[in-house]
DNA sequence: CGCTATAAATGGAACGTTCCAATAAATCAA
DNA sequence: TTGATTTATTGGAACGTTCCATTTATAGCG
């Protein structure tokens, strides 16, 4: 059943009765053959199944229409959405996107990497794994091989960066939390390795600062960026002498994972402990109750990421700016409401 | 800064004072060389930054590294949690899994096959979009190339199919909601063209046939496979002049919408109205109220999935049997308490 | 009719690997 | 010592494209 040997641009060239160059000439769909030509070709093409030959024309081409995207975990719908975003500026450029996860592993993400370039992607679009190396392009860049980070940023390197503003994001969602009449916040979630998390947590600081709450009132539990971890950050907070009324989570996952602790408890998101989340993921709106949240634009960024990435491929070049995404706070029910009206210990 | 050339093996050899071909067994790991030689030469490919050309390997070696995961919709997380157990399996086995998204869309879908195609995969786990024509892997099947289907399955085709027991699992949901004592059921979601439809509407119905549930008091609403779709399912139901008590929903998406559809009426999903959800994703577990949901082991079915592949390219054939894989109830708070005491009008 | 200009089609040399057959060097048996 | 065997290494011919330089056919013009 299945055809033997696969047919090459040569078995179509016999078929139609032209010569190789012919057939390579309609398959790129020159201007150069006879109209009634191209379709006697692209006839035999037809009949013989054939599949064009990608590798063995980029030995010559020198470069491909494949980009890589990869990225630290799949599984967060965050990551899925800023996905999507990209794949639909590649589509529209002809270039295929292919992803690959890393699941949050630097060996694995090596692995990916070292793949992705024997196959001789054009560009690489990457979310690093925490705990990446510094040295981890090196190679890649050596190669001239263009590459965006998202979303996170490595310590020291010049690989321009798409994020969102994770500082002011982070300050404004603080700043909300204050107005509120909060005098006791945390911050939940993350670890310290990763720049993201200095950036948000920066931001938290800043706007405590500026806005006068002490250190002795700042509360910070570093843990996993996810549900469970989240849950894990609230009882510790919880258990402290003088426990936070209020939290900035790293993300939202984190956030998810506060507020079913508190459900736990028999408290209630926004009533009783408010809880900021960080990225808007559209689960965030759906859930109960509906997370406050910093919008971070996700298709947005993807899709900027994408763009960045086609300009360094057309302009051949390896370096491009950083853009920093506009962030927004989405207030919903789980910040809860003024407290204004108890406070009475404000400096 | 960048190299200007690509290293190729010949800048390699010339590097160590070997021939092209020693490097190239060095590349392959052969036992052949001699250790210090091989050393030299690692050496070698370390100094000039050498990254290796897959696709002029492929030229000679006819098969390559590589199998595309086609995935209809990433943003779903049960997607990605599949897309997650066939890469643990795939990366033991040395081989490489590109994940594309097709968006539900066959058009899309064509593209990407094709341009998987193109890069030489040696083989394709494919879950189909939505209204993908019968003869949309004609000529990947023509070509020889393995391909085998997961959660969906086409109407007429031959390709193997790692699934979960639909049926059964629709069934068991079922029983479950009729036990607890509900008389008037809906089917919430999803719409006929698809065969997973038909066949987990189909355990609903079977359900409903054996345990004595008249025609008249089954309410069936078709509707997107997505939140939105799910509270607009709830909406139209309720609508109804004898609405349903209970409803066993396509998947958990359109059960986390009609919960919140419940919930945006006042309602609480379990108290009020029995909800059951279909594929048991993370989310499920932590929602509010936890959803009750047919477990299809996600993660198990993406490694069986990966290992029928694996063997299909080993022994290269194109055959594989289907796999049904077990389901299981979980049953949490969202289907509520029995209701057996209140009930009487049961035949 | 001969000439040039244009259009259409073609041969052949790359591209970077693999792998077979062949060689060179080292070891062994007699 | 000689020939056979084993161990390391090496040319060279593929693999399926692209693209430059040609060739061949067609048309246009005086």
């Amino acid at each position: 059943m299945a055809s033997r040997a696969k047919a090459t641009i040569l078995d179509i060239a016999r078929e139609a009765g032209v010569s190789k160059s012919t057939v390579s000439l309609v398959l790129q769909g020159s201007g150069l053959i006879r109209p009634e030509t191209a379709t006697r070709v692209r006839k035999a093409i037809e009949d013989v199944g054939y599949v064009y030959n990608r590798g063995a024309a980029n030995l010559r081409k020198a470069h491909s229409n494949v980009i890589g995207m990869v990225i630290n975990d799949l599984t967060n719908p965050f990551f899925a959405e800023l996905a999507v975003g990209m794949e639909r500026v590649f589509q529209a450029a002809g270039v295929v996107p292919f992803i690959a996860n890393t699941a949050e592993n630097p060996v694995r993400q090596e692995e990916v990497l070292k793949s992705l370039m024997e196959q001789g992607v054009a560009g690489l679009i990457v979310s690093p794994a925490r705990g990446t190396t510094p040295g981890a392009f090196r190679r890649i860049e050596a190669a001239g091989v263009p590459v965006v980070f998202t979303m996170r940023r490595l310590p020291e390197s010049r690989i321009p960066v798409i994020a969102p503003d994770n500082h002011r994001g982070a300050f404004i969602a603080t700043e909300h939390l204050i107005r509120k009449g909060h005098r006791r916040l945390a911050f939940f979630g993350g670890s310290s390795e990763l720049v993201v998390y200095q950036q948000r947590l920066g931001g938290f600081l800043e706007a405590c600062e500026t806005l006068g709450i002490p250190a002795t009132d700042r509360t910070i539990v570093e843990g996993e960026t996810s549900r469970k971890g989240g849950m894990a950050c609230l009882d510790t907070a919880l258990a402290a002498a003088q426990p936070p009324t209020a939290a900035l989570c790293f993300n939202d996952a984190v956030a998810f994972g506060a507020m079913l602790a508190l459900r736990k408890r028999g408290l209630e998101a926004g009533a009783d402990f408010a809880v900021v989340g960080f990225d808007d993921v559209a689960e965030a709106e759906h859930y109960s109750p509906a997370l406050t949240s910093v919008a971070v634009d996700t298709a947005g960024l993807g899709e900027r990421a994408a763009h960045v990435m086609l300009k360094m491929i057309q302009s051949r070049t390896t370096r491009a700016e950083d853009h920093i995404g506009a962030v927004s706070l989405v207030v919903r029910e789980s910040s809860g409401p003024d407290r204004n009206s108890q406070v009475g210990d404000a400096a």
